[in-house]
DNA sequence: GCCCAATGTAAACAGTGATTACAAAAATAT
DNA sequence: ATATTTTTGTAATCACTGTTTACATTGGGC
């Protein structure tokens, strides 16, 4: 659990309660399921009694819905970092390692967010609450990083032009191997370089 | 929730509380969380006092151990349907349709029985009880579907012989297509049928 | 400086997983 | 068949949870 940041307020207010509680939930998310973190203990943690979450959240998934959108964004700049939306694969070589890079920040976020990595993708999450646009918009966000990628890998011809069913199944491959990563390293090493491969 | 099935047993005892606990929460992740299930509740409904549990499960967490254990049997037996164990591909056409069969059986089942999907593929919920080699000996069962498959295919001359890697990658396919099935049938129609080309 | 909306508190509510001491039934041994 | 032991259920209770309500404090806009 994160430490007891009771954040020795002085004032009545907090000063924003909202972000404080996404971020000890994320924090939370390190070391153990994020999905079971409990309110009230959150709340005693931050030092703020039990209904103050009340002011920002109307139900409680509400905070967990606002914490898997966090998390998207957390993937997001991973992204940004292995494949820098502004810039542009200069030749093959460096298209195919933009793309391997790409891959991996996915892999490798799985990896490490288990907890938050399965709550983003949890269907139910975001069906409880009401408008699920938001969280919907910024999963194809993060999409569009693999659309650039294969577009890179086809102007240096490659991969054919990608189709929509093509990035699809791309997205499926990085995907299933993210949610099996654990099973993929008790058994052998199919990296993600082998999915690179494969997708060629 | 599933009705209110109390059984009217005049008895003292239950008769066997266990698998009547495991078919009420099977019962209930077909219309919703099954992991939110609350375990007094299906006593409730069970006509059993609260304690009751507890002389079949150490921990709620271990009911929801043998739920998932359930649904890879009931997985199996998908399998079975698919792609009989015993029987052999005739030709290279037959090889293919089993293939696809299978698939598709991994795919329908994720999609009919997403809350339980969920559960046997949460790696917290195998950590937390002591004993998870059960469990992973029956994921590793139905992954043998997949394996025999695969031969079958080879046998045909319809893909090079399946290194553990490429067994690997097949898996990977087919279970990240059955995780975002509701986000493909979103956008457009990638089935299965286009995964079977693309391993091939 | 006053009002008001925003944000906190305190106390309560029903519901939960879990534990304990005790009772009934079933299984087993004599 | 009867006595004993093991299994399985009950009742009461515990600490804890999410949530609501009525009330207090604060900060920003007129």
């Amino acid at each position: 659990m994160p430490s007891a940041n009771a954040s020795q307020r002085t004032t009545h207010h907090h000063g924003n309660l909202r972000e404080a509680l996404i971020d000890y939930a994320i924090a939370a998310a390190r070391e153990g399921i994020v999905d079971r973190l409990s309110l009230r203990q959150a709340l005693r943690d931050l030092g703020v009694s039990p209904g103050a979450a009340y002011r920002h959240f109307a139900v409680r998934q509400e905070l967990m819905h606002a914490v898997a959108q966090r998390g998207f964004d957390m993937l997001a700049q991973r992204f940004e970092v292995a494949l820098p939306f502004n810039s542009t694969a200069q030749d093959a070589g460096d298209a195919r390692a933009r793309f391997i890079a790409l891959g991996q920040a996915y892999v490798d976020f799985a990896q490490e967010n288990r907890s938050l990595w399965r709550l983003m993708f949890d269907p139910y999450g975001l069906l409880a609450c009401g408008e699920k646009t938001a969280e919907v918009r910024t999963r194809a966000a993060t999409y569009e990083w693999l659309a650039k990628s294969l577009q890179e890998l086809a102007d240096h011809a490659l991969i054919a032009p990608p189709t929509a069913g093509g990035q699809f199944f791309a997205w499926t491959v990085i995907h299933g191997l993210s949610d099996l990563y654990d099973a993929a390293v008790a058994q052998d090493l199919p990296d993600s370089h082998r999915v690179a491969h494969h997708v060629a």
